[in-house]
DNA sequence: CTTGACCTGTGTGTTACACATAGGTTTTAC
DNA sequence: GTAAAACCTATGTGTAACACACAGGTCAAG
């Protein structure tokens, strides 16, 4: 099948089926006529393998060697145990900066209230954000 | 002063600053003898603006704008006001998905201690991610 | 057989830098 | 004074996961 195919299939773009392919996460045939790409029935549950890895996190890197170790005849089972652990807190450090940011910009936002609109008078550029103060991240570094 | 005394005096990479340069953000002179770039004491300020600018979360192609239209003597206030709430609701989206993606890996990773490591038997790649199902997700799409 | 709709592969853009490289400059040792 | 070492520079490329633009090929209708 062609590459819209299986993208429609898989509930994909075209582009996504590309890009999977462009980096060999999916191996097709080539049409010796018009050199398209050619893809089976087991793509379809390649790709749907992919976007369940991604659901949970893997990023298509590990997800490539994974199915390498599998094409080994390997159980990637224990990497993907492994993997996951050390991606686990990842993920809660990311949400934790994200959530420091947010307070920021809340903070930032209620003390802008007060504040008036300032062209730039002098040797500022913009008094909103110059004059914001951050008392939270100056401790945490 | 050149790049690297710049960038400690704002305690950021070289690196930093020459990619700030490279996308306008800062516009040094160049020296005449060895074309190096040659930085005043305001682009310190700048620097440091840039630095609060990002802790705020804005790009730095926002950041750009807001430094153009102070150039052109506008008030880039009311801009930096849309700009963040704009970019607000953003924020707390990123921080749900990540949340959700947390849950998953947890439920993953909960579900998996009962499961054995197994080689990829016949059609499947790794049991433990093609087995897992998440509820979760079917509902919200 | 030609028009148009659709499809293809490939190159490039996205973000905010980090890294590699080749080369220039300055300091130090002699 | 000079040569090696240490340091610095500008620029090109890489990163993640695609989206988009582009020029051209393919296919069905007429």
């Amino acid at each position: 099948m062609k590459v819209s195919e299986l993208a429609q299939l898989a509930d994909v773009t075209a582009d996504t089926v590309r890009h999977y392919t462009r980096i060999g996460l999916l191996k097709p045939e080539r049409d010796p006529n018009n050199r398209y790409q050619l893809y089976k029935i087991e793509d379809v549950k390649q790709l749907r393998f992919i976007q369940k890895a991604r659901l949970l996190g893997f990023s298509l890197q590990q997800i490539a060697t994974i199915v390498h170790h599998e094409h080994k005849g390997l159980s990637p089972c224990p990497m993907v145990r492994d993997l996951m652990s050390q991606h686990l807190p990842k993920v809660r450090e990311q949400i934790a900066e994200l959530q420091q940011q947010l307070q920021r910009m809340e903070q930032a936002m209620t003390s802008w209230e007060k504040m008036p609109d300032g062209v730039a008078e002098d040797n500022s550029i913009c008094p909103l954000i110059e004059y914001w103060n951050n008392q939270q991240d100056s401790r945490d570094e």
